[in-house]
DNA sequence: CGCCCGATGTGCT
DNA sequence: GCACATCGGGCGT
């Protein structure tokens, strides 16, 4: 079993973090049973500033989460039927978010199969949206602290990815967001095949 | 493979 | 009303 990251992994610049949750363990545990997989892609949302972020807009009921203390889930609802995790970083009041867009699947990959059925392995996780459905993420985990295992959703710890490994580019699905916003190169991927780039 | 588009519901104007 | 941190199927190349 590996270590629990603590609140001290989030609670740090929303750009560091996003860089670093690559190679890390995002877990989910449904009635006992562990599934799992390592990141391998995430964005950073950073701030009220950040256009693209949700915060841009304020504090609504909705983002409210992400303004709040690190270590917990910003889970949100969009374009009608997905879900999308997020880790909630940086100080309490500070809104800053980083989402997780792919894993590669390790652990459950039945319980994962059964969430996405009639789809190719590899495509079962390459989405934020393909993901929570994968692990059945949703609304009901938004706001649960991830430095627990109590709500069943949490990230383990796992060797830092190689610098050579990492691709920082523009973050994806933000095409209405102005400059200089939309060409901020805040998301970061591991390189193919994950399988070499993470020693798997 | 790439582009196009419909699905589908919630939050905020 | 309308935008939206997406997905998957259909069809053209």
């Amino acid at each position: 079993m590996s270590k629990l990251l603590t609140r001290g992994f989030y609670d740090r610049e929303v750009l560091d973090v996003a860089r670093e949750v690559l190679g890390k363990r995002l877990v989910r545990v449904v009635d006992g049973k562990r599934i799992s997989g390592i990141i391998t892609e995430a964005e950073a949302y950073r701030h009220v500033e950040d256009l693209a972020c949700h915060a841009s807009k304020g504090k609504t009921p909705r983002t409210t989460v992400m303004f709040g203390a690190p270590g917990r889930a910003y889970v949100y609802f969009t374009y009608g039927m997905h879900w999308m995790l997020n880790l909630v970083c940086e100080a309490d009041g500070i809104p800053a978010a980083v989402l997780i867009r792919a894993i590669y699947p390790l652990e459950g990959l039945d319980f994962i199969e059964a969430n996405r059925p009639g789809v190719k392995s590899k495509l079962w996780c390459n989405g934020p949206a393909k993901l929570t459905r994968a692990l059945q993420v949703s609304g009901e985990l938004n706001g649960c602290d991830l430095t627990t295992r109590a709500a069943g959703l949490f990230l383990e710890d796992g060797p830092l990815v190689d610098e050579a490994q990492v691709r920082a580019t523009p973050r994806i699905g933000i095409d209405y967001t102005p400059e200089p916003w939309l060409s901020k190169p805040w998301r970061f991927v591991v390189s193919n095949p994950p399988e070499a780039a993470l020693h798997l």
